[in-house]
DNA sequence: AGTACCACCTGACGGC
DNA sequence: TGCCGTCAGGTGGTAC
């Protein structure tokens, strides 16, 4: 599932239950699951400590330990946490599980074993080595128009680039686009100062929207995309959802109100 | 600097 | 019921 609302809501899930707690044992049931790193070298730098506090660039958590290492997770189209009494056994493909003196355990689980657990010393160098772009929550208006406006490709390829923006994938890049009524496959080069301000504002207003009701689509407004996400679905200006391949993804968009640029 | 295509993985779903 | 193709909210490499 994840993008950046979703990364969000995992952050402040693992501060509501694992912040604070020392960790007595670490499990790998899934190396493959760690980048640059193995099962011991990830053992020696938690076990003992206690995560302290949390932030997040973009679709990566970052989760800092009393020591001063960093914890980094990125989630692939399939990770999400749990934080279960005992920790063994709760979820279906735990990769990697965190277990604290009070009994419970943090399970990081990756079904498709797309996502990635490291470590690294300092968040911003880790910014950097993935070159990731300021965060969607983040930036403001001046450098989004900047880091937007003059690419070649389409609008939704721009939005979904981690190098420009960071946090934003297949499903928001459609929804803020339907927000501003801009077809996903208009060429960025062609968005104006004042098409750009729609599409910024309607960024933070649909990330933050998407965040305050956790993620759950069923308090998602209905005038929302996510709702139609299949072809033919009604669309309150009359016209009916398309699909189409757009910047490598199935986007769906609705081809009456939204203006190709 | 873009695109397209493939790869990494597993699971769900529809058609036959 | 089983098999098969297709699709899924991500990203990296490679060849144009």
């Amino acid at each position: 599932m994840p993008e950046l609302p979703d990364i969000e809501v995992f952050r402040r899930y693992f501060d509501s239950t694992s912040l604070n707690k020392t960790i007595v044992k670490t499990e790998v049931p899934e190396p493959s699951i760690l980048h640059d790193t193995t099962p011991q070298a990830l053992g020696r730098a938690v076990v003992g400590e206690k995560f302290t506090k949390s932030r997040r660039i973009g679709k990566h958590m970052l989760v800092h330990t009393d020591d001063g290492k960093w914890l980094t997770l990125h989630f692939g189209m399939t990770g999400f946490l749990k934080y279960i009494k005992g920790g063994g056994n709760g979820t279906d493909h735990p990769a990697v599980i965190f277990h604290f003196d009070n009994g419970y355990g943090l399970i990081y689980d990756c079904t498709r074993k797309l996502g990635e657990v490291g470590l690294t010393t300092d968040p911003e160098k880790f910014a950097d080595e993935k070159e990731l772009g300021p965060d969607a929550l983040d930036v403001d208006f001046d450098e989004f128009a900047e880091r937007l406006s003059g690419r070649r490709g389409s609008v939704k390829s721009a939005l979904m680039n981690q190098s420009a923006i960071a946090g934003i994938g297949n499903i928001y890049s459609d929804e803020i686009l339907y927000a501003t009524k801009i077809h996903p496959a208009s060429s960025a080069k062609r968005l104006d100062r004042e098409k750009l301000c729609r599409i910024y504002k309607s960024m933070d207003k649909i990330l933050k929207k998407a965040i305050e009701v956790r993620v759950d689509k069923g308090e998602m407004p209905d005038d929302w995309l996510i709702h139609r996400r299949k072809p033919g679905e009604k669309c309150p200006c009359g016209g009916e959802t398309e699909r189409a391949k757009i910047a490598g993804r199935s986007s769906y968009f609705c081809p009456e109100c939204q203006e190709k640029l």
